[in-house]
DNA sequence: TTATAAACCAACCGATCGTTCGGTTGGTTT
DNA sequence: AAACCAACCGAACGATCGGTTGGTTTATAA
């Protein structure tokens, strides 16, 4: 089990660093001191191999974020976005070849013609779409959050948040320097616009 | 001259739908008809191939927003940064393969260790952030727009609207079912918060 | 018409690619 | 002890990689 481990955690440095066809099974081979045939042995190909590492990404953001919300305790819907928001570019910092390999393109262009990888894709991008839309929702209900439309207005915040966290692992950004920004932005987008100041409302 | 043009043009599709790695001088040769040797008579190597379709983009890129900005006659800052991220989204549509190579990862991993590729890349997003910047700059003191810190509002801005132009390239989301969404967006985060209703000032 | 250079070509190079294969371990199960 | 097993190995496969070569066509200008 020992060697398996090793060649996944490999792999997913080298995938996320040089790109799918940029990595190659004789370098995975190197770094992990496995032989060549030993690496097929454990995946049955270069793509069983990125759609293992790929399902085990989806598993631990889901969870992560599962956790998060379970921990947490929110006092009304613009909490919720707001930290979400702010977990996730936590998450994006402590996990940075895992997002890495997401803001790369080939897991997108491999998901127009299969079918598990698509699969994966989309699991991960519904769940965070949907906690900040049901964020959004709750926040209208409670009168934290304003009258925007809730799905796209969770799509607008999401690509965001993970624009600076892509721009961010490509050292254009300094995503620490643009955080008090950031979510002083979300609040404004959709905040109420005049609260009672202090937004604690039933 | 014409070879030479079939070569941009077809390498510019290839490196944009494979990548660097996945896109072969030999495929190219397919495409455009010109023998092996001929590419590389025209380019000395397949870097250099990709810094010249770089370049180029770079020049239509910036050229385009110079034309965009000299016609348009905006009546205060808001208006600038809204016309702004409206035809940066209207320029992604027209120029999907360029957009898609910009959103691709390994541009930004070859500036890393060739200054020609960084100063492309940092020409192209310093030009649009200045434009953005400028906007908010001009709105804060015609007072259509908010105090926000204007260069990290920029950036919280660009890496929104180009989120969205590149999930719509990846095909996760519709641009142009959330281009109202997003303009409101845009107006909610930087706009005053109480204005004029018309927000046509001075 | 001839000289010159740029444009273009097919053939070829060594290296590396993903993958396969026959075979060797060391530990369980029969 | 015989049979079986998953883990592991390294050599070898055909294909393809980026790039080079030497020679042929084409355009230009004297």
């Amino acid at each position: 089990m020992s060697k398996k481990n090793a060649i996944l955690l490999a792999a997913t440095e080298l995938f996320s660093q040089k790109g799918y066809d940029g990595a190659s099974m004789a370098e995975l081979s190197r770094m992990t001191g496995a032989a060549g045939g030993t690496i097929f042995h454990h995946f049955k190909n270069k793509e069983d191999l990125f759609l293992n590492i790929l399902g085990g990404i989806k598993e631990t953001i889901l969870s992560a974020f599962d956790q998060y919300l379970k921990d947490a305790n929110f006092r009304n819907g613009l909490e919720l976005v707001e930290g979400a928001v702010s977990f996730y570019l936590q998450l994006a910092g402590r996990m940075q070849a895992q997002f890495l390999l997401l803001h790369r393109h080939f897991p997108y262009k491999m998901a127009e013609a299969n079918p598990v990888c698509r699969d994966y894709l989309e699991s991960i991008y519904d769940c965070l779409l949907d906690i900040f839309e049901k964020g959004i929702l709750r926040g209208q209900k409670d009168g934290s959050v304003d009258g925007v439309p809730a799905r796209q207005s969770a799509m607008i915040l999401f690509s965001m948040v993970d624009g600076i966290a892509r721009f961010n692992t490509y050292q254009l950004y300094d995503a620490g320097a643009l955080y008090s920004a950031l979510m002083a932005a979300c609040r404004k987008m959709i905040g109420l616009k005049r609260p009672t100041d202090d937004d604690a409302v039933t």
